[in-house]
DNA sequence: CGGCGGTGTGACAGACATGTGACAAGGTTT
DNA sequence: AAACCTTGTCACATGTCTGTCACACCGCCG
């Protein structure tokens, strides 16, 4: 799975240098030159952490934070200029990650990045989905039943992952096809229904007997809201 | 204790005149000429930052710094003609701390050192990881078992710090052959598979007995967490 | 020049995930 | 009710991925 990034910078330049080394780094990397655009792009729920200058345009970049921290638990990293306290102390109150003074040096960057993920992976951010007496761990593809590991092959996980995104609400075969297997489904094809009928095996029955998978017919699968 | 600064210049005039600058600050000082020079000054362990031009003979500074970033973390500057980006990227993906364009004026060079070397020492303390038995060295690229020095190639040491910052993820191929061979993968290789078989036999078992490397089929591998 | 260690490639076997054909068991349409 | 389509699942063939041995290559050093 791909780490996105959403880097937030009114320096386009400094922006698109930071978002070359961080692809180069096997990052998806996102840009927004202004507070209010990088708001709604970190509200978009593809982005998995954010690169904060503070100085913007339109929002400065603690507003920015406040809103976001109002509604979501997305890692961020703030960027400001160097010494200046008062903007580290503010941010760090209001719940940023990490801090970085600039001018920063992207390996830095980087590793500061890796730390906050894997503060966040640890404390059960947002890579790590329940459901019923299941604990599906997005960073480390391990997936729990009540405590103990099931084994899982990559596409069931990816099938399974899906589902439990969309806890709830129909997922059509196609997205399936798209979302683990990476290709369109071609005539007649059986693979994700294969897949499903392995993962329910492996699964089991719901804690309270039901089938956890629902079949909708002639769409596709759902996992089962209890 | 003094810091010695080794400055890679071909302009000979220019050098003696930050040397000279230099020296006037406390600093030691020594003198490059050419890259192939710089690099085995660079590698003579008596030097705590390097100052270094992208243009010079024998051996360019993008070139020097590349080979340099093999096996050592040394602070790194570089200096390159203005608005020469393609060099200013490069220079930054390959790891440098800082860039500065020429012609630079003495003390903004000075206060870049200063920033460069206030960073290198707080970024000191995470330099040493630790996973079951296993203490890795992040400054000296040195990795103990139980207290005893396992050999490794610098590649091997790349792949296990890869691993290691990422322990209970799984970290992909393609992110492995990024960080650790620095290149994209290409087909059917097979180098990182070789690097990771090697560094089992070299590390053998953790002490539970079992891998402490783990396979996941079709993504990449994943240090084991207890 | 020759040895040496690190690195990457080719080859091969084995493990394993994946997908297909087939058939049964529904559901849906006419 | 009959024809048709969709789905569940078994068994199997297929192809891919991986571990590892052997070897070629390259830069380095004596």
């Amino acid at each position: 799975m791909q780490t996105t990034i959403l880097i937030a910078d009114d320096d386009t330049e400094l922006a698109d240098l930071l978002r070359q080394f961080f692809e180069s780094e096997g990052f998806a990397v996102r840009l927004a030159h202004d507070g209010r655009a990088a708001l709604s792009e970190a509200e978009s729920d593809e982005v998995d952490l954010v690169i904060l200058d503070v100085m913007m345009p339109e929002m400065n970049g603690l507003d920015v934070l406040k809103e976001l921290r109002k509604d979501k638990d997305l890692p961020v990293i703030m960027l400001t200029a160097r010494g200046d306290d008062l903007d580290r102390i503010l941010g760090l109150e209001l719940g940023a990650d990490d801090y970085v003074p600039k001018p920063c040096n992207p390996r830095e960057l980087l590793a500061r990045i890796r730390a906050v993920m894997r503060r966040s992976e640890g404390s059960g951010g947002h890579s790590v989905m329940q459901a019923d007496d299941l604990e599906l761990n997005q960073g480390s593809r391990v997936l729990l039943k009540s405590g103990e590991q099931v084994d899982l092959t990559s596409t069931e996980f990816s099938v399974l992952q899906c589902l439990m995104q969309h806890r709830g609400s129909v997922v059509s075969k196609r997205d399936l096809y798209l979302s683990a297997l990476g290709r369109e489904p071609v005539a007649h094809d059986r693979s994700v229904d294969m897949h499903v009928s392995n993962l329910r095996r492996k699964l089991g029955p719901a804690p309270d007997g039901e089938n956890r998978i629902e079949t909708i017919r002639g769409i596709g699968y759902q996992y089962r809201v209890s």
